[in-house]
DNA sequence: TAAGTTTGCTTCAAACTTGAACCAAGCGCG
DNA sequence: CGCGCTTGGTTCAAGTTTGAAGCAAACTTA
């Protein structure tokens, strides 16, 4: 079968997804640098441990919430480690296992930094969307996200009981 | 002003955007680090040299178009080059610059890693969208990328010869 | 025309990421 | 049990990215 090239549409489409990811993930990295002294992917760990139940969550688990691979988490997870932001305990029931469990200091600096991150967000994005677009956007991701995910067909948990409250550093 | 939080809404946009954007890039790193032997973002500098009249682009309009920082380029012109994909060449107006050109041999690469790339972007992406959301998406990555670059106002160049022509190794 | 500034690009060290290799600890089963 | 296989995590070397600093050519202006 010859290729199925992208039609001016898609053309269009993706290279400004290109350009609007590229310069995102820069802005929010920058920002993030500069008030938190970390990386957008560290700060979501955190953000990601301070939502999940106890503030603590295996490390493959946190590796598949945050759609990193686990040994850039374990490298993270040092790092923020010695930072005080995060400590980690063995498993007892399973002795190979590991735990990240965020600190009160890691959970401080995150209240701290939350407001700047989400001003950052909302500048660079929702500031600049129509409640619909915010809607398509969840969309169109999602339905990425559910074909790259190994399992194409399981349903995204709609109860989970700590995400639920709303406000919070969760981004 | 105390800080607005990010609605329900714009919380599962955001974080199914930061899960698909990280899924997505993933893929495509894996994809072309097989089939071309390096990451995407080398293989976009092909691509954007390959589209530039005379396959050839100073370097701080390249890092402009591809949307990285001068010192990531310099890094990545010197390994390709390396690679023999690309050719650095003084220009001769202005001695400090410097030219990235497109070689055949880089051309040949990219000619022949096109096709699998395509398709894994078609596959991840526009596959599981209707041209409705392509055209969302389009709309709502140009806003951002608007808003995120350096002059808000500046409309995008809509006439541009060498990128008329529709298929090709573009993305 | 000689400072002083800006621009174009590179360099450097430190931080980060990758993927393959590795090491236990659990698991399945003859 | 005890032998293989899988799973949870880490480690290591090689590659990449970052941001600040550096360098030289081009511009500006007194």
């Amino acid at each position: 079968m010859t290729t199925r090239w992208l039609t001016p549409e898609e053309q269009r489409a993706w290279r400004a997804y290109i350009a609007a990811s590229h310069l995102l993930e820069d802005a929010i990295d920058r920002q993030l640098q500069q008030e938190a002294g970390m990386p957008h992917v560290y700060y979501s760990i955190l953000a990601n441990l301070s939502e999940a139940p106890d503030r603590r969550l295996r490390m493959t688990d946190l590796a598949e919430r945050t759609k990193i691979t686990r040994s850039r988490l374990t490298y993270a997870v040092t790092r923020l480690e010695k930072d005080g932001a995060v400590r980690r305990e063995g498993c007892p029931s399973d002795k190979r296992g590991s735990t990240a469990v965020l600190t009160d200091e890691g959970m401080t600096l995150l209240e701290r930094t939350a407001p700047g991150h989400v001003d950052t967000v909302r500048a660079a994005l929702f500031d600049r969307l129509t409640p619909e677009q915010v809607g398509q956007l969840e969309e169109i991701c999602a339905s990425v996200a559910r074909g790259l995910e190994g399992d194409d067909t399981q349903a995204p948990p709609d109860d989970v009981p700590w995400l639920r409250r709303s406000p919070g550093p969760c981004t």
